[in-house]
DNA sequence: CCTCTAGGTGAAAAACATTTCACCCATCTA
DNA sequence: TAGATGGGTGAAATGTTTTTCACCTAGAGG
């Protein structure tokens, strides 16, 4: 059902609660819609209010003082820390405490949706690579790359995924067989490097899930 | 004079009240408070409101109910959509018609404040790499790209530019010589172009600032 | 002409909320 | 040890808000 149209007088009413709303933090009374609207009594903007429920605008919670609620609040002023996802950017650690990736952070980064695939906004942290080793595949030092934290028994062979090398954080294809993998460059003055699953040199942050680079 | 301390009770109030207004969209009244914090008197749950007041953490309508603002409310909840620029990300155009880019939208991203570089976020919208002509720089085919509108006039010599050609929006490197301008290609597959300044079969939209791309 | 809908008035009842008052109990500090 | 200060209890008084009732007006349509 495509939201039902609203009356001139519904409208302003619906209007100035999303104006008070958005000023003042909180929703108005129905004394205060009255005097903005010049109605006397508050059962003529009950009335307004009942109609603006029915037709899906606000929602209300029956004798509760201020109790009105606009419908797309979501989408407007509240959605805000859960509809745009921040993500850490992540400061300089080695291999060896990959605890330390969250403390710390350098700051964070408001991320559209989309550049989460489907991962968990939770489970993502935005990190630089610290090489040209993937520039073959469009990924240049300095980039932002959006990484998805995984164990590496999770990771599907192929995926390009962020890993802690020492001291750098760099982008690389990776190969798992058996207990070790392989992390492979995708530039050829980059040579291929094979890790034990739990060697301290080396530590696997979870697959890459977007990339973004200032000019 | 910074903020001053909260203790630890005030503290466990004034994030109630934070997470309560994120979440309900309005402030929350003294005996949401007190069945939150364990304190059956409101007037316990009074006195913590006056010293958060006192201290600058909120503001107070006296006699009001949920008369509580938080006093950052503008760095908030609110500034939100001024915050947090959300770019087009544009349709499909040809050259002769650069004028219907911001028409008819395909959507629009969150884009971090970071990625406009100094850039006026009214002037920006988001465009689809065309091809591949600058996978030598980094920028592949699909890759959305974050592009400043600037007449073809202002742009220095040698940016990387988002041009419509035909039907297709692509990047490529600027040059500017007399009336007509050369765009190169970082992908030796392709081939540099010219154009006059007014061809209608090319229209230069701007220099992208930033590059993202999924994974 | 009758009826339905949108939009109102006024007043009183019933919920909700905030203030205020009188006291209580720790802990810290001059 | 006598204040401060932080944190509380309980209850009553005072305000604010929402609901409910009864009734009114004008315009649109059958």
């Amino acid at each position: 059902m495509p939201p039902a149209r609203l009356t001139e007088r519904q409208d302003q009413a619906y209007e100035f609660i999303r104006a008070y709303v958005r000023t003042r933090g909180k929703p108005p009374t129905l004394q205060e819609i009255g005097a903005a609207l010049s109605i006397r009594s508050t059962n003529g903007v009950s009335k307004h209010l009942r109609a603006l429920e029915q037709k899906g605008y606000i929602r209300r919670t029956p004798n509760e003082a201020r109790g009105i609620a606009l419908v797309d609040a979501a989408a407007d002023p509240y959605a805000f820390d859960t509809e745009v996802p921040s993500l850490l950017l992540v400061s300089r650690t080695d291999s060896a405490h990959p605890g330390r990736l969250r403390l710390r952070p350098k700051g964070a980064l408001f991320t559209d949706p989309l550049f989460l695939e489907a991962a968990d906004e939770e489970k993502c942290l935005i990190g630089r690579a610290g090489d040209d080793g993937m520039s073959g595949a469009g990924i240049l030092k300095g980039d932002y790359l959006v990484i998805e934290e995984k164990k590496w028994r999770q990771l599907d062979d192929g995926v390009i995924a962020a890993v802690l090398v020492g001291e750098s954080l760099v982008a690389r294809t990776f190969h798992l067989s058996g207990n070790r993998f392989r992390l492979r460059p995708a530039n050829r003055t980059y040579s291929e490097e094979t890790f034990t699953v739990k060697d301290p040199a080396c530590h696997v942050i979870g697959p890459i899930r977007s990339v973004m680079r200032r000019l």
